[in-house]
DNA sequence: CTGAAAGCGCTTACAG
DNA sequence: CTGAAAGCGCTTACAG
């Protein structure tokens, strides 16, 4: 039986044993405290440059990795980050706000705990306690689509920023995609391409990403001289394939759809097929997500605005790290601009896009929205000139 | 300024003070030796029963919550666990690994610090470093399709199980899904249908999961009366939106199609629609991913094979617990069924399935696979009686 | 310029 | 049955 052992006593067998301080203090010749002054840069005009410069080469030539453990004991900052998401997980896109928000981490040198709840309020009260215990220094409230959240008082005492949700009490920091934004600049797009109908293809879920896109599709063509037509707007349950589609096709006839997401869109591209348009010239499409797997089915290409996922992490993360460090924007380093490489999945279609696509607000800001980048493909006719 | 105030002046100013052992021991009249091990369960005939229930009492009353970071220093087991991955975060799916690791860590009292690498070497590298100064006690190292890597010898001292992976060293243990066994199971189903002429509509990347799923599919063919003829094989560029599959078509008229993944599924579906035949009934067809976006755009719906993200997750956090504390199978606690409740999320057809629907290996093997499951819906003829 | 000492909040031999 | 003490590996006033 090894079944007998402890945890230390298995570690110690298998020989793992970091470097401390104390033997770096040794081998130098002066005390720990001398060694921990150097270490950590506090040693201008207090340490002898030549006994730093040496406690660094020994430090180094040793291998000596402090032991956060013990440091986050003593300086009661971990740099430990709550990352709190209920299903996050399970969706295919949100995973870039995990990314994102890891990046932005590891380049102010923190790191990111994460937990998921599944929606169970139980569940997450228990692991954000565990979180607390790790000695978190704040909170990520990650939500998987756009909604309003009440933040569970026991993290009234510690930073919290939420990502594609509000804080009902309106008291959190909170990021959200610029939903309105959407809508505006898909049917503007539309409107440049000459489309004289535009239907939007709506959501049937009370979620504030589909009312906002609507308000936004509304706005920009209340503002053209075609106008708003509630005969055109749909809210399609994606699961009842017919649905009222073809009857909006016959009757209005429309030259362009706005769709809620991609997956919408593809009705669009059905009843192209069932009248003989062909899209990207007779009928123009514009959806939300840019799913690659939509992209390596649907032809022609589909034009569609991409959620800024990754953004909305990066950002989240700077802001808490204001927040934890009270420092105001830019006392933190600048964002470095994290761009994906080229990847052997990119050839299967199952690579999201990850990295800075859009400008990020200023940490200053509160209740930031991210504008969304309308990535061109081939299904919007070309903008008509002047 | 308040740039000036250290974290701990402002967690101070915060009213941030969590309890301490020594408050209860205060309370209770007792030595901290004693609330220590009345709240670690050391307590058997060692102190007074009686004791032990106000201690405990007092406790909870005063919200005691044991410091981990203290206890970790001491103990040096921080039942943290690591959680390092390629680019996982960025595949629509991958996300269920990360899910089933989490579940299983929260099963076992362990939590997970997530890190990504990116693929860059130097960044994983310093990565590791970074987990292992928080005191993680052994690490998940997850790639995003089944290939066979190197780990880093940093990793040389803690236990370390790969998912979706395999060590190319050949000794860490890993779990991967059964690729082989994707292809056979996909393939007999479309024999079981009447299928005779079964196509296979390959990946054009040298990935494991290309070759096991052909060899799979292969078995099931040799193994039939109708055997294989690898004019009916294709390696298939998703890009390359036209490439040879109308040719296989009018050449060999397939009555069935085993395809790599759900988005060459739609290949199949196209060349239905083109030469007038019935999917379901005049050609089968079965996918791998089940993917529910695209489910929401194949009409009949898509049978697919699902791959076991979160069965994979689960299992490799047992695993990895297991070799932590060097015990065997029997002696963790049983996987609880993690169940997926609704989400509204199902009606935008985002959710992608989690939760354990395959069974799982055994915690002693130590290069698992896990069956993978075939969802039924309406792509593939029934199958044949007898 | 440098070190001895206290202490962060725990656990655990050791002694009684 | 219980406690005093040492110690995990650091940081940081305090004293010199």
């Amino acid at each position: 039986m090894t079944g007998t052992l402890s945890v230390p006593q298995i570690r110690e067998q298998r020989g793992i044993r970091m470097v401390t301080m104390k033997e770096v203090a040794e081998a130098a010749g002066v005390s720990i405290a001398t060694v921990s002054r150097v270490l950590n840069g506090k040693d201008r005009g207090r340490i002898k440059p030549e006994i730093a410069r040496e406690i660094k080469r020994i430090a180094k030539d040793l291998g000596y990795r402090p032991n956060l453990v013990a440091r986050n004991l003593k300086t009661r900052s971990s740099r430990i980050l709550g990352f709190i998401s209920d299903e996050i997980a399970t969706t295919p896109f949100a995973g870039r706000i995990m990314l994102g928000a890891q990046d932005a981490a590891r380049e102010l040198g923190y790191i990111l705990l994460t937990v998921n709840t599944g929606n169970d309020p139980d569940l997450e009260r228990r692991q954000i306690g565990i979180v607390r215990q790790y000695g978190a220094d704040g909170f990520l409230y990650a939500m998987m689509y756009h909604r309003k959240v009440d933040i569970p008082e026991q993290l009234d005492d510690l930073p919290v920023v939420l990502v594609d949700a509000e804080d009902r009490a309106g008291a959190r920091p909170s990021i959200c995609p610029d939903e309105y934004g959407i809508g505006y600049t898909a049917t503007r797009r539309l409107l440049d391409a000459g489309c004289r109908r535009i239907a939007y293809f709506g959501a049937d879920v009370p979620i504030v990403a589909q009312s906002e896109r609507l308000a936004g599709y509304r706005a920009a063509l209340d503002e053209s001289p075609i106008g708003y037509d509630d005969r055109l707007v749909l809210a399609i349950d994606e699961h009842d394939v017919y649905g009222d589609v073809p009857r909006l096709f016959d009757e209005c006839r429309p030259d362009g759809v706005f769709c809620f997401n991609d997956v919408r869109a593809h009705l669009a591209y059905r009843e192209a097929d069932r009248l003989g348009l062909t899209v990207g010239r007779d009928l123009s499409v514009v959806g939300v997500d840019n799913q690659p797997f939509i992209a390596g089915i649907l032809s022609p290409a589909l034009t569609s605005v991409e959620l800024p996922h990754y953004e909305m992490g990066y950002w989240s993360v700077r802001k808490l790290i204001s927040l934890i460090e009270r420092t105001g924007d830019s006392a933190l380093p600048e964002p470095s601009i994290a761009e994906g490489g080229p990847s052997l999945l990119a050839d299967l279609n199952l690579m999201l896009p990850a990295g800075i696509h859009a400008p990020l607000p200023s940490l200053t800001q509160d209740r930031a929205q991210v504008s969304c980048v309308l990535v061109e493909k081939d299904s919007v006719a070309p903008a008509s000139q002047g």
